[in-house]
DNA sequence: TATATTGCTGACTCGCTAGTTAGTAATTTC
DNA sequence: GAAATTACTAACTAGCGAGTCAGCAATATA
């Protein structure tokens, strides 16, 4: 159909201050698609509507373009939770819902629950990928719920648990919830209802944390239905 | 200083029989280093002591190579778990905890704790694979766990959850267990210690499973089921 | 319009690995 | 021992993807 378009469309633009954003972006989609291994940049370089070649006048190679979608997406959502817990001042139950709610809508629910699936299963073939987001994210991101686990148990609220190792125990289920999203869709005939999952994880947690009432032997006076719930 | 030895080694040796438990063994240990694509063919033949010439002999791709490998190490593994369970008789509680640490004992602490954690890893780009693996061992190893908290349910030991997914945040720590264990070596100073990590899990996990009452009437009279809303 | 500048292209190199095969040497059979 | 068999090897093909670069065409400047 398109004959011939006289003046209307140059063969490519040049849009230096659009690019970068836009390979991110590109880059982002196709890490986790397909990982950090099997992304093709050519690929990415498509998908951003430019060739290879732009790419690299753009980042300097795999790992480094890889390490910014890490740092544009990941690291500043987490800096703004760091921001929001020193300042919060509920109870520590509350506290730890919504820390988890908020990051299910902030990441899990995302695309960028790709990002974590991505490094927790290469990481180990790419130790400097590794290192760095070891070091901005995981270790940043595990100060903050053993912040929030020794202050729930300072204030009398939980059971005094081992809190680095109850760290890695809340942590996992939240991990595994998002590798799911990027693993077996073939398989799985009804995909898991984050909802769901994530209520039955919180009701579970809860009262497996709960200080125990100062009870004589009595059954737990009353326990607080976990009816509050939305 | 073996300057010649004039009759004593051939070149190579003829041992039909022994090659293909070699050259799953040596499979094993290669998936597991560097993962499904990452493993290579040739690696796995000089480590079974052999070219790749003759890997191909035995096996017909690296696809059946590797499912090969899955059958002979998790699938027979699983097998023995059902036939235990089956004929179990004590408690859900204890059994819950047998199952799990016995799991560790035979999976999670060994070399398969990789492919469990490989396959979550790639299972997006190699979807026959994939598929294998599901039907073979993630199905069956659910219907397991979810038979162990119906049984407890239904006796009035455990709270009545929703099984579905309370089996998935059971498991989850538990795969998370074993895929730590195989990323981010590089990274942390000191690996997590299992011990600790499964005592803090089966502390959380039987707290936040208990019944309420002490089997005061019935198990399902104190607490209402947090189940059917969707 | 003419000239200079530079964002962008696409075809290239280079290295790597699944899978193949012609030939060789260890073993078996006679 | 010699001939027949076959487990095994080594060198191959084919194809893919990261990274490079000489040249071109879109814009800026005059």
């Amino acid at each position: 159909m398109p004959a011939l378009e006289p003046k209307t469309k140059p063969r490519w633009e040049r849009r230096k201050d659009a690019r970068p954003q836009e390979l991110l972006a590109a880059a982002l989609d196709l890490f986790v698609e397909r990982g950090y291994a099997a992304a093709r940049l050519d690929d990415v370089a498509a998908r951003a509507g430019v060739s290879k070649g732009t790419l690299y006048l753009y980042f300097e190679n795999k790992e480094e373009l890889f390490k910014a979608v890490v740092r544009e997406n990941l690291v500043s959502a987490l800096a703004e939770a760091e921001h929001y817990i020193e300042r919060s001042t509920g109870s520590s139950r509350e506290l730890l819902r919504t820390f988890i709610l908020n990051w299910w809508d902030r990441v899990g629910q995302t695309k960028l629950s790709g990002i974590s699936k991505l490094m927790m299963a290469e990481s180990g073939n790419f130790p400097d990928v590794a290192r760095f987001y070891h070091e901005e994210v995981i270790s940043r991101c595990n100060a903050l719920l053993v912040g929030i686990l020794e202050r729930g148990i300072a204030r009398g609220e939980f059971r005094a648990v081992d809190t680095v190792n109850a760290n890695l125990v809340i942590v996992a289920p939240l991990v595994m919830l998002m590798m799911w999203k990027h693993s077996f869709h073939s398989c799985r005939l009804e995909p898991i209802s984050a909802k769901d999952y994530l209520d039955c994880f919180l009701d579970l947690l809860i009262n497996g944390l709960q200080a125990k009432a100062p009870e004589a032997n009595g059954p737990q006076a009353l326990h607080e239905p976990p009816s509050n719930h939305h």
